[in-house]
RNA sequence: GCGGGCGUGGUGGAAUUGGUAGACACGCCGGCCUUAGGAGCCGGUGGGCGAAAGCCCUUGGGGGUUCAAGUCCCUCCGCCCGCACCA
């Protein structure tokens, strides 16, 4: 007899043909039934899938499939990130109009998408490049700037030398470009800025009601970085001007001995005009700005500074600090300048010491302890009435006393900065507004959205966006007074699309409107968000911060867009990450024609909890093909060779065995997934269930192995959908997907035996059958008789005895 | 430096609340089948001693709590990730 073959290239197709000619996997917004939205992080189509990418959506898929089988109706869509700069520098480097690179990019990934038979509803799909989606970011980029969410300002921003472009603050990773690499420059430019700050405390606070990772979670407060304080000020009597700080140790103030500015605060200039020292803060100053940020960050090296030749006065004892110019002070954080306390802080103490000041105690015990001392403490040497009291409690008495005297008052601070969205770009999400020499900024009205991205030639960077070559474009009619007006030539950052794609899935064919928030309602928040932990601050913030936004602007009725977050592991190789420079890159396009694309998903479900980096490994893609094979083997020659039978009603001990076998199945991987996302162990289980199919094939019935080969299919079906429709098909006749989720049969569950373990002295002696009725005296009784528990008691005196119901006995002797 | 995570056989990993360490799989060894096998099937496989029964050791190192510790506590070592002159 010749055995059936296992062959996914005829399997797959087959199965994919149907769901694609039915469009198995679309949703309507109407139906009643209770929603589900699964969702993977788009893609940015560049090349073709990686292994990344089959894992990111094999996860997502065993999700939606398993909710789906539970009754849900799942919204599980799919779209392209197709703005961005690999493309548009692929366009330099070639001359291939970044519209076709992507289109090719796209059409790679929607052909591997569905060899992986991933159960998307393809009818909802666009890409963040197609003016009917950008029209709608166009229109919230004019919202924002209606509500003043949206401003331009000059900053010093982080300009890429390479790229020829601005860099969010979150896109400078060590003082270099996040994409190339290339040391980052500050730059004094006019730029399109959100206005996140205004957000930060309720981005903090809602972390809370979101069932995220707690890292990730730990990463954006981080990132938002709240400090709670105080404002002090302090006043240079000399040009009449006050300088506020901001403070986390108003306790320290009595210690302040010196103040601090940084190169690049604005009245530094001016304050050293006219002193001696002019000269030498105007060579520190410029000398500060041709700095890297790297250099500047460096911790290591010694402080610099010059002292400007004035002082200010201390508020809190009218002292005369001198005011010095250092680069360990950021413009960016805080007011720009600080008071400095070398007792109790190591930095200010560093520059105390490289510059002979003095450094006073003002916290913690006055005859011992070295400085600085960051520790906490009683006042010491500050004033009569707070000297003595613990510094935590100081903060706030002196906080008030300031407050009163209209010095200082408390101050919280935030290191999150407002997100610097234009690029100077071709390849982007244009801005909607025009300049007009007559009505300068003008936003353009709705009805003329979309700003559609025109064609150029040449796309090199030159440090204006190459929009600004597109002359016919660029000028314009002011749609206010209808005189010359120029369109802004910036685009948007690709952070800016990504940030709301998931509304646009729900109501994607909505000409009328970005969306309908009644049709948002009925699938929003994202029950299941899935995705690398590279977006666990850039892309996950921002969409959050959109989110709250537009819930301001009355476009939403909820305050979260994710509910829960799934953050994937890397895929490996020799445990490195895979890339073409290593020449350790495993295509998932070789493996799913050579192995099946079952395979692939299931191999890398199985490696390893999905959370955590796995290591690719050619051997264990083998076996994994080597047991969806015997599963399907099973039931193909079950199939064939058994009539459909109902179950026995009085099993033999194997057959009972075997039922057993397959209810525990049930339970398990119910709970793997509905628990948590251990793929692994419950593949593990349906392994096991399909050797003890094959184990006992021969001593049960054929009800009972047509149930046990089914419940394996059926269980595997989140996981090896091809698979397990042909073999479920085979054994049933029937459509698995249609199936309810299998639900274990708590009589077969419950033992009515179990072995029991017999311990002495905690260790294990022997083992015996025990009624799982049976009473803690009884398991007592039935240890004690086990012969090398005997052996281990004898001549010895029982101390104790433990008795874990259904589990084991120890016995303690002395 | 601060914050988060991790360390288990030759390998990936398992061990929901402290209760049989090593499920499942890879690899390896032996066997069956075969003209052949990169196919399939069966058996073995943490280390040590032993003919066997069995005994001892074993979850990065050390210490502790407990009848019982991979799991809890302390301490040390190593690795990974995030942030980092943030006042």
């Amino acid at each position: 007899m010749s055995e059936p073959r296992y062959d996914p290239s005829e399997i797959e197709p087959r199965w994919q043909a149907i769901w694609e000619s039915e469009r198995t996997w679309e949703v309507r917004n109407d139906d009643a039934a209770e929603t589900t939205y699964v969702l993977e992080m788009l893609p940015y189509p560049s090349g073709e899938p990686h292994m990344g990418h089959l894992k990111n959506y094999a996860i997502g898929d065993a999700v939606a499939h398993f909710r789906r089988r539970h009754g849900r109706h799942v919204l599980h869509p799919i779209g392209y990130d197709a703005f961005g700069l690999p493309a548009e520098n692929h366009a330099i480097s070639t001359g291939v109009h970044p519209r076709d690179s992507t289109a090719a990019s796209i059409e790679a990934f929607q052909v591997d998408f569905r060899r992986w038979g991933i159960s998307f509803d393809w009818s909802r799909e666009f890409g963040t490049h197609e003016p009917r989606y950008y029209r709608w970011t166009q229109w919230i980029f004019l919202k924002l700037l209606e509500a003043g969410l949206a401003y331009r300002k000059e900053a010093a921003v982080n300009w890429c030398p390479n790229d020829a472009t601005v860099l969010a603050n979150e896109q400078v990773i060590d003082g270099r470009c996040e994409r190339c690499g290339a040391q980052v420059e500050l730059r004094q430019l006019e730029q399109w800025f959100l206005r996140i700050t205004d957000y930060a405390q309720r981005l903090l606070d809602d972390l809370d009601t979101i069932a995220w990772p707690e890292h990730v979670k730990t990463m954006q407060r981080n990132w938002i970085g709240r400090s709670e304080g105080a404002e002090v000020t302090f006043r240079c009597e000399e040009l009449g001007i006050d300088y506020p700080v901001f403070t986390t140790r108003p306790d320290t103030l009595f210690g302040a001995t010196f103040f601090v500015m940084a190169p690049e605060h604005p009245d530094v200039l001016r304050l050293a005009a006219g002193t001696e020292n002019e000269r030498a803060v105007h060579e520190y100053v410029s000398g500060a700005m041709r700095e890297t940020p790297e250099e500047r960050g460096d911790t290591a090296r010694a402080k610099t500074g010059v002292a400007l030749g004035r002082t200010v006065t201390n508020p809190v004892n009218g002292e005369q600090i001198p005011m010095f110019v250092a680069d360990y002070v950021l413009m960016e954080y805080g007011t720009g300048a600080i008071m400095a306390v070398p007792g109790h802080d190591e930095r200010d103490f560093e520059f105390a010491a490289a510059f002979g000041l003095p450094v006073r105690r003002v916290i913690g015990d006055r005859t011992g302890g070295e400085l600085p001392y960051t520790g906490e403490g009683p006042l010491v040497d500050s004033q009569e009435r707070f000297d003595g009291l613990p510094n935590i409690e100081a903060k706030r008495a002196i906080i008030d006393w300031l407050d009163g005297a209209g010095r200082g008052r408390a101050a919280v601070h935030f290191r999150l900065r407002d997100w610097l969205i234009s690029r100077q770009r071709y390849w982007g999400c244009p801005i909607p507004v025009v300049y007009c020499a007559e009505h300068g900024l003008v936003p353009l009205p709705d009805e003329q959205l979309p700003v559609l991205l025109p064609d150029v030639e040449d796309y090199a960077p030159k440090g204006r966006s190459p929009l600004a070559a597109a002359e016919d474009w660029v000028a314009t009619t002011c749609p206010t007074c209808g005189g010359p007006a120029r369109r802004e030539t910036d685009t948007m950052d690709t952070f800016v699309d990504s940030s709301w794609y998931f509304l646009r899935y729900c109501d994607a064919h909505n000409d009328e409107a970005a969306w309908d928030p009644s049709v948002l309602a009925h699938w929003m928040p994202v029950d299941q968000y899935i995705g690398g932990v590279e977006h666990a601050i850039l892309h996950l913030l921002y969409a959050r911060f959109f989110i709250k936004a537009l819930a301001d602007l009355g476009h939403l009725s909820f305050q979260e867009p994710f509910a829960a977050l799934f953050t994937q592991g890397m895929i490996t190789r020799d445990g490195a990450k895979m890339s073409k420079s290593r020449g350790n890159v495993v295509s998932p396009r070789a493996i799913v024609s050579r192995l099946g694309a079952d395979t692939a998903r299931c191999y890398i479900l199985f490696i390893g909890p999905p959370d955590q980096d796995a290591d690719w490994s050619d051997d264990g893609v083998e076996g994994m093909h080597r047991f969806l094979a015997r599963l399907w083997r099973l039931a193909s020659n079950v199939a064939a060779s058994t009539p459909e039978e109902p179950l026995p009603q009085e099993p033999n001990p194997a057959e009972l065995e075997l039922l057993r076998k397959a209810n525990w199945a049930i339970d398990k991987v119910t709970s793997e997934l509905a628990g948590r996302f251990a793929f692994n162990t419950a593949i593990a289980a349906i392994m096991e269930l399909t050797n003890e199919c094959n184990r006992l094939r021969e001593q049960v019935g054929p009800g009972t192995i047509r149930f046990a080969a089914s419940t394996a299919a059926s269980l595997l079906f989140p996981f090896a959908p091809h698979t397990a429709a042909d073999a479920y098909d085979s054994l049933h006749a029937r459509r698995v997907w249609e199936e309810p989720w299998p639900q274990a049969d708590p009589a077969l569950l419950a033992r009515e035996e179990f072995e029991l373990v017999c311990q002495v002295n905690g260790r294990v002696r022997d083992r015996v059958m025990a009624r799982s009725d049976a009473s803690e005296s009884e398991l007592e009784a039935l240890c004690l008789g086990a012969p090398n528990v005997l052996a281990h008691v004898d001549g010895k005196e029982i101390a104790k005895v433990v008795v874990v119901a259904g589990k084991l006995v120890n016995v303690v002797v002395r």
